[in-house]
DNA sequence: ACGTTGATTCAACGAGTGTAGAGCGAATGC
DNA sequence: GCATTCGCTCTACACTCGTTGAATCAACGT
């Protein structure tokens, strides 16, 4: 039996959200363009629009779900530490695509600033002292040095090294500003 | 007396360079436009191309010196922290430019990992142990890390923080990467 | 003084982009 | 069965961009 309507529909839709969060993750908003996700996708440019809207719509429902959260960890260190997919050794394409426009497209800015708005500001609610919004914006932004080092410059140093080596040189590191 | 021609074409080379690496530095290379360089440097926007021959060498002369490198510190830690500007307290435009291209252009992504390599190797070299080079890659990704969230992502919680308070922060957080 | 060089501008082209509207063809509901 | 809905494609427009070659005008050498 043949799909129904309402199947290739969200079919198509997924094939285009998909190409479009691998296009985005490599090439970051600007240099992606509805043509080459059409393209990537198997479907007309002009689809493209019709059901996103415009190119912006179409990149704010490829990452919308960066701010969703893992759970919550007891040791703020550990939490660090597993958030952004360190634990899975590699980021969703949501959120590559998210952190490689962050610099340069206003939208893919502010989704990152209130994302990591977010992990300080849960991060320093499990920290003591008066500076604990700092040292976790401190801790927070280390992670994201790692993580653009890692996963978006790929360093020649970092490249090869397992998630768990880098987490345990970290560790250390991180519980200097947790203290 | 007025000014001869080789100073005029000088001077609007500079004004040229300098409007190009404010532009650069704060919407990155796609969305900088070779006319609003020239219009920022009262210019004509075909004088930009006679003189630069393309946007790509325009940007490549706005960057060059960005891996100049600041002197040598004894301490690895000082060292680091020292680097990137952080005992200004704030980057020179062409390394603002270069870091905010960095994840969307490949040239800036290439400038970008030659200069973190020069800065990996030279802390790895006064660094011990097998791992040196991985340690000093972290420390740099790390200031990286701070770097981006401070002076590209501007976030809250680092905004209005002297430079000197992150330093004092940070220096128990490297030296565990020093050890 | 005057022809020449060279810095600068004017006007325009060609390519690529996001986007809109008309049309096609198959699945759908009666 | 059949009119209709609707997912999809074709085509084209409008615009911006990097880029170019001719024109302009002042500084320069003689």
């Amino acid at each position: 039996m043949s799909p129904t309507r309402a199947e290739r529909r969200a079919a198509s839709e997924q094939r285009i959200l998909e190409a479009a969060r691998l296009l985005f993750a490599e090439r970051g908003f600007e240099r992606t363009t509805i043509r080459a996700v059409a393209t990537a996708a198997q479907v007309d440019p002009a689809l493209v629009m019709q059901r996103f809207g415009s190119k912006q719509e179409l990149f704010t429902r490829a990452v919308e779900h960066t701010t969703a959260q893992t759970p919550q960890e007891d040791d703020p260190v550990e939490h660090v530490l597993g958030t952004l997919g360190w634990k899975l050794g590699e980021l969703p394409p949501e959120s590559l695509a998210m952190l490689r426009s962050m610099l340069t497209h206003p939208e893919a800015a502010s989704t990152a600033r209130a994302a990591l708005a977010g992990q300080i500001e849960r991060i320093g609610s499990s920290l003591g002292g008066d500076d604990a919004s700092l040292r976790a914006a401190l801790m927070t932004v280390i992670m994201l040095g790692v993580t653009v080092g890692h996963q978006l410059l790929e360093l020649e140093e970092l490249r090869d090294v397992p998630p768990e080596e880098i987490a345990r040189l970290l560790r250390p590191c991180l519980q200097e500003l947790a203290r």
